[in-house]
Formats: C-alpha cells, structure tokens, sequence
RNA sequence: GCCGCGGUGGCGGAAUGGUUUACGCACAACACUUAAAAUGUUGCGGCCGCAAGGCCAUGUGGGUUCGAAUCCCACCCGCGGCACCA
C-alpha cells in the first residue's frame, strides 16, 4: 500500500473526535495536570503558516508530555473582538459579527486540519456575550478596588474627520482617511492602574521559566529609576517646580530647567509670561508630534523659554532660566527636569543650540582636576567639582549626600519612578466590549450592576465613529440610555469599549471553566489547572500582552479571585516565518506560502514536521516549499518500512542488531531531550539519521524496535503514526502510550576519536579507547608517525588534554 | 532614537570554549528504465595539487585564550517591540 496522507489523516481526526481522547479531565487519578497553551490566533480569515508555525511544534511538545504521563489540557479559541472586523464593515459593509463569525468558521475547520490534541469542547471566542460578559464582571472588579479610573489623556486625533485614531491609522502623522495632520488630544478615557503594580511586576519576573531576553524586555519596559525628587523655587512667587533626577550628584551644574509643554504651570493664571505667543505657539507645534518623535536622540532639540520667571537651585541660590520642550514628557516623573548640559546629552544638544552655559562639576581625575573639553556630555562617573563643600566626593557617594542634605532642608525627597504608564483601556470603537459604567449627573461614574450584566453590544447601521470624537455606540439612542444604578434617575451609558488587551488577558483563565454560567471560572477548576504550565507564542508579544496579563493575575490574586500570582509558569516564543525569498510574507510580494494548499500537496503530518525542521523555533525563517520534499521522502521510506518491506531480512547478525539497538537508544535520548528544550529541529534529523540507516542496511527488526520508532514519530506526524500502530495490530492510540526509555549502557561508546592538535590547529584523528588518560594519549601522540613530522627539532612547551576528546600538543 | 534578537557552504541549518558545515534542499555522476518520473548509490565550502597533503574561510575590524562561529570591545547589515494592529 502507498501513503497516502489525505485519506489517513482525515479518518484519524475523525476518529480522534468521535473517541474525544484529547478531551481533558479536570482529575485523573496517578497523573498531573498539564496546561500547555499556545497563544489564541485574532480571526482575521485564513489561518496562514505563521499559525501553523506556532500551533504545530507546540502541539508535538503537548503530545511528548502526554505520552510522559501528564494529564495534557490543549485548548483552543479565538481573540475576536477588535479593529480589522470594524474595517471590514466599513469598506465591505459586512456587521463586523458576520465577518468574524464567518472567519472563525473557516479557521476552526483549518485549525482541525493540523490533527492537534485540542479539547475544542473548552472553545472561548471572546467576543460572544457569554464571555464578554465575565470580561466586563472583571472591569467592575478592578473599579471596585481602585483599580480603574478616568482621566485626561492624549490620543491621535484627526481634527478633519474629528475622529480618535489607532497608531496604525495615523502612521506619519497623516490621518489614513483624510490625509490630514494628526495631532495629540487631551480625552477623558479609562485607565488601568498596573503602575501600582510596578514593583511587583519587576521582582517576580526572575522566577519565570521565561526566555532572558523578553524578561529584561519587561525589565525595560517597567523602567525603575531611584533617585531625587528635588524642588526649585519660582523667584518671588510662592509657588515650586519639583524636578526628579537620578543624578542629584550633578545639582551644581544644573543651569536651567525645563518643564513639558502639557505642564500644569503653564495653565496657571497666575503666571505672566513676557512672550506668551510664541509659548502657545511651541505648546500647539508640540502636539503634531509623536512621543517617539519628541524623544527621538536624532531629532534637533527645540524649545521657548518662559520669560519673565525665574527658578532657584536649591543647593546654590543661583537664578536660572525656565523652558519648556518637548524632549520632557509629562507623563513621567514630575514633568520637569533640571537640566546639567556637561552631563546629559540631551541637556547638551539643548545647551548648545540656545547658548546655554555648560558647568561641569564632575571630573574624571581627582585631586587633579584637568576637566577635559567636552564636545558631548561627560556621563559617566568621577569627582564632584564646583560643588561647594561637595568638592571631591565621587559622584556615587554624591547622589546620596546631595539628596539627604537637602532633604533636612525639606527640599528634597527620596523618590522611585516608573517609565510604565497607566494602561489606557478605553477604545472609541464599536467592535469591543462595552465599558460597564452609566454617567448621571449628580452621582458623577457609577458601575452597572453585576446582575445587569452583560452589557449587550447593540447593532448599529454606522460603524464610523461620530463626529465628536465618540465611540458609534453613542450613535444608538436605545443603547446610551438608561438609569442611574444608584438612584434610578435617568442616566447615560458609556460609549467606549474594552481595549481587545483586557479580553486576552484572562481568557486562559476561562479556558478552565468555559461553560460556566455562574462565575468567570469555579476556584476549584483553575486550582487544577492554573498557572499555564507552558504557554507559546511570538516574541512580538514579549512585553504588552504578557505584562498586561501578569497585572491581570496579580491584581485578580490580591482580589482573593485567584490563589496564584503568575499566569504562566514557563514561556517560549517561536520566531517569524518568512517567504520562500526570505522577505516577509506579503500579498504584493506574491510569496506567500498557503498552508491549505502544503496540506492538500503532501500531508498535515509532513507540514508539521517540516515546520519543526526548518530551523530554531525561535528563530523562524523563511519557509522553502522545496525543503519540504525531503520531510515527505523521509515519511515515504519510514512507511515503506513497515508497510513494504524490501525483502526478508537478510542478515541478522548478532552484532549489528547491536549497533541497530545502541543507534535505537542514541535516537531515543536525543529525541527526548530535544523536543523537551524546544529543538525540534535536531530531533527530526535524529529521526532521519535511524531511519537512512535502517532503510540502507535491510536489518531485520524485531517487533519492539519498530515500535518504538513510531512513539518516537508519533508526537510529530500523529496521524501516520496513527496508521502504522494499528496496521501492526495494536487496538489502542498510539496517542495513549508511553514515551520510549532508553537504556544509557547501551550508549556507552568504547572507542573515541582522539582529536589530535598541533598549537590548536588538528593534524590527526586517532582512535583511542574513551577513557585514555593523559599520559598514555599523549604517548600515544608524539610516537604517531604523521605527528612526528610536525614535531621535528621543536620543544613541546605544554600540553592540553581534554578527556574523551582531544590533546593539544604547544610548540 | 530607545529596548531586545540575529548574521556559518549555492540555500534552510548543525556545532554555544575543543573535529566547522550533522540533517535536509539544490546540483553532478552512476544504477534501474525503451525513455522519463520515482527510487537507490556515490560525490559536493574555496584555492593549490595526479595524489598524499597544505593554505584560507562562520558580516567587518580589534582583543582575551594553548585553542574562538561560540567570550569581550567597536562598527556594518537584517529582524521584532515601542503603549489605539493583534
């Protein structure tokens, strides 16, 4: 018979639903639980290889663990609510429902096609009521405990279509409708308070089994700074600038300040400035660019100064003038600086361009001050100079005895700061789940009723947003409209909605009760599963999807919601696959590669497999239709093997069933130890290298070395495995059986090839039995005829003898 | 710009301080065939050489080491993220 992988596959899906082996148990007696997760794909219409990339290896690594006896949960869904669906409703006129729906139709049956282990009986599809539902619960649950609340913050704004835009609407500052100048608007929207969480989050992360890069990735993006916080004073004003630096060691050299454009002094009636035009002028300037622009290192720095005032350096007295530019942001620190030109580069390129003093009071040498000349800021540390009774403490020592002066003086206080903001939740958009809060005037926000949940998403004819800048819920009467849950008075709902970031940060939770009615998940249901034992998915999702849903986790522990602080334990990314061409997928490129059509051409199994062999899974790269070939030439000989054999063995001497059997154990500890450290790559060419050698030499194979070969294969191509375990006559899944052992006596190897080196360079490979000592190698090597000749008339100054490997002769 | 990752044959890659190029693709020769496909066998980094063998090669330049693709420094190129794509 001839493998034929779409007949096989298909029977064995059906199967495998029919018998619901992949369903898991909350509780089966003698085993683990197991919650292996990869991360749930956004409906966007065709499941492309990317996924394939991600859900394929994962789900041999899923299969690996429960042929090693853990009780495996794979669930599966999708992240369905967000802005591709409102587009395709605006450009196709399709109700972005119906174009989600239809798309989740199509990718559920795709995903189906990849034969993974997933109990599709746990399904979430976030944006259906019955899941919405729990996400806006959490909503309330995060107001009720102060977590949640309202403020001004700026967001993109087309002031032609008076319309909030996405980042992706507005890239180069053009709005993606009208062409028009964006620019930064102060809106009242929901926050997130996660910066409470700040400390929490950067101390926890050391005890994640996740990859180091995307841990000092969160690091980062937490940003803890120690430092001052350390007040001017206005001159002949009764008011203060308090300013925060990590460098209160450099406070002498302070020679002017310089406050954001959205500062609040600046609101102040009190002040009046000489030049007020060109002050509103640099304020409105300011809004058209972004916040990467503002702080971009290559952009020229640009700034007013407030005339008319002036502030005091608290350590000397002295007068120094007040600016604002847009290099300071408002929403981290105080929003004002005290700017050192001769030891921050941004200070400098400022200084330089308005003709500012540069005062340098740190000096590498010490005691003789020879300050050199600068032509950028010195940052690095030194000895204080011109810094009064300062003089000569290290710039360390200085930080600190600066700052505690001060604050006996009360002015200064020792601070911590966060470059993480707080988490803007609101969306003025349709395709969300609306925020649970009803406005009446006298009672100010109030939450919905938890009994009156969910707030229903109403149908609208019009998904544009309104010309006020307001979500197109507004645009329905019937929605908007309600009373006041505290008086009954008649009130207004909230037209914004749910970032599509709440709902996937807790739908791993609702994976372990999906159907329940009652609450988000039952605490005896995510006892038994939570935390995800291994979770999978791209390193683009390194810092926000996974800081959002650790902040959800621990803010749902300290609410006594959930008995864990981590939602999961350890964490892999897989990388990018690219085109055939090495660039990045892309329709106008024409070098996208349709899984569907692999699937049909050579089988689920060999695109499973061919995906674990490209390369890394973390590195991802570009995928060759024509590398796959050889995983299908390799399925074919490893079927043919069993199913048509060449001939009867023909020689079945007792010594090579010896190799066969040390070559069979090799494969099984590679196998193991591979698919455990996420090289698929190396395990499927272990996999190759048994099978090119038991095709070559026709042994004959006792029934259990052919067994073990396909458990070995089974996590891998499920299906063939499948075919070949029950045409050798067993009843059960293979998908049920115990992983392979090996036996590590079997692998010892009793001969080694001794590397022989001359100053490093090899010049010889001898045979040598593997536990040759240093003495008798190195006998061995100098009466070797071929070493000789490198020896002749020089010294041996020194040998290197590595054990079991190689010898090093110096000359 | 900032944070993070990567760069090894014609190509995907293996090797993470000790044999550079495992495994696979492509290519070439041979076998089978009337022929082709499929399959099998062998070869396959570059230069010199009939060969034995030698020299050179892991983005570039420098350093550490008996020994560096691997560690350190600087640079070049590519990729991911940068808070309203998900």
């Amino acid at each position: 018979m001839h493998y034929n992988p779409n007949k096989i596959e298909k029977k064995w899906q059906k199967v495998w639903e029919k018998t619901g082996i992949y369903k898991a148990q909350d509780k089966v007696s003698g085993k683990e639980n197991f919650y292996h997760l990869a991360m749930f794909p956004y409906p966007s219409g065709n499941l492309h290889i990317g996924h394939w990339y991600n859900f394929a290896p994962a789900d041999v690594y899923a299969r690996f663990k429960k042929m090693l006896g853990f009780n495996v949960m794979s669930p599966m869904g999708f992240d369905a609510f967000g802005l591709p669906a409102e587009n395709a409703a605006i450009k196709r006129g399709i109700h972005p429902k119906t174009w989600t729906h239809e798309n989740i139709i199509k990718m559920r049956e795709q995903l189906k096609s990849m034969g993974n282990i997933y109990d599709w009986s746990r399904e979430v599809v976030t944006c259906e009521p019955d899941y919405y539902k729990w996400t806006q619960w959490l909503f309330l649950q995060f107001y009720k405990n102060g977590l949640a609340y309202k403020a001004k913050v700026p967001a993109n704004w087309c002031p032609s279509c008076k319309t909030v835009l996405a980042n992706e609407q507005a890239e180069g500052g053009k709005c993606e409708r009208c062409d028009s100048q964006v620019i930064q608007e102060e809106i009242e929207q929901w926050l997130f308070k996660i910066s409470s969480y700040a400390d929490e989050l950067l101390k926890d992360i050391d005890n994640l089994d996740w990859p180091e890069t995307t841990k000092i990735m969160q690091k980062n993006w937490i940003g803890r700074s120690e430092g001052w916080q350390i007040e001017f004073k206005i001159k002949n004003l009764k008011l203060k600038i308090p300013v925060f630096t990590t460098r209160a060691d450099t406070l002498f050299g302070c020679t002017y300040i310089v406050v954001a454009p959205e500062h609040p002094i600046l609101k102040n009636p009190n002040f009046k400035f000489q030049n007020p035009k060109f002050i509103d002028q640099y304020i409105n300037e300011s809004k058209k660019k972004t916040e990467r622009e503002r702080i971009s290192e290559m952009q020229e720095k640009t700034g007013v100064e407030l005339k008319g005032i002036k502030a005091i350096n608290p350590a000397n007295g002295r007068e120094v003038p007040i600016f604002i530019a847009d290099y300071v942001l408002m929403h981290y620190g105080t929003g004002a600086i005290m700017a050192v030109p001769a030891h921050d580069n941004r200070d400098f390129d400022f200084a330089k361009k308005y003709n500012l003093p540069v005062k340098m009071v740190i000096c590498p040498n010490w005691p003789k001050t020879v300050c050199p000349i600068l032509d950028k800021a010195y940052e690095s540390e030194g000895y204080l100079v011109d810094s009064d009774k300062f003089d000569g403490t290290s710039s360390r020592d200085a930080r600190e005895r600066i700052g505690e002066w001060l604050e006996k003086q009360e002015k200064a206080e020792r601070k911590v700061y966060y470059r993480l903001k707080d988490w803007l939740i609101s969306r003025q958009r349709y395709w969300g789940a609306p925020i649970p809060m009803v406005f009446f005037f006298f009672f100010d926000w109030q939450p919905v009723s938890e009994r009156e949940l969910p707030v229903l998403l109403p149908d609208v004819n019009d998904y544009l947003p309104t010309g006020e800048g307001k979500s197109p819920l507004a645009k329905s009467k019937k929605f908007i409209n309600t009373v006041c849950p505290k008086c009954g008075g008649p009130a207004q709902r909230e037209t914004d909605t749910m970032d599509t970031f709440i709902c996937s940060s807790w739908y791993y939770l609702r994976y372990a009760d999906s159907s329940n009615k009652k609450e988000f998940a039952s605490k005896q249901k995510l006892e038994a599963w939570l935390p995800v034992n291994m979770y999978i998915g791209g390193a683009e999702h390194s810092v926000m999807h996974l800081l959002y849903s650790r902040f959800f986790t621990k803010a749902l522990n300290k609410m006594g919601l959930v008995d864990f602080s981590e939602p999961f334990a350890s964490l892999r990314h897989q990388g990018i696959i690219l085109g055939p061409d090495g660039q990045k997928m892309s329709k106008s490129r024409g070098n996208v590669v349709d899984p569907d059509e692999q699937v049909k051409k050579y089988g689920a199994d060999a695109v499973r497999m061919y995906l674990c062999f490209m390369g890394p899974h973390n590195q991802g790269g570009p995928y060759n239709p024509n590398g796959l070939v050889g995983i299908s030439r390799f399925l074919n000989r490893a079927w043919d093997l069993f199913e048509n054999p060449k001939s009867e063995a023909r020689n079945s001497k007792q010594i090579q069933n010896f190799e066969i059997q040390k070559l069979l154990n090799k494969t099984i500890k590679k196998v193991t130890e591979d698919i455990e450290n996420f090289r698929f790559n190396t395990a499927v060419s272990a996999l190759m290298i048994l099978i090119n050698e038991l095709s070559q030499k026709t042994y004959k194979l006792d029934h259990g070395s052919m067994s073990t070969f396909l458990l070995l294969l089974a996590p891998f191509a499920p299906h063939m495995a499948e075919e070949l375990w029950h045409s050798a006559g067993n009843k059960d899944s293979i998908h049920n059986q115990e992983w392979p052992r090996y036996d590590l006596k079997l692998i010892e190897e009793e001969k080694i090839n001794l590397i022989v080196q001359i100053n490093g360079k090899v010049r010889d490979k001898i045979e040598a039995p593997s536990g040759i000592s240093e003495k008798e190698a190195s006998d061995l090597v100098i009466g070797n005829e071929k070493i000789k000749k490198w020896l002749q008339g020089k010294e041996i100054k020194k040998i290197i003898f590595v054990p079991g490997k190689l010898i090093n002769l110096v000359i």
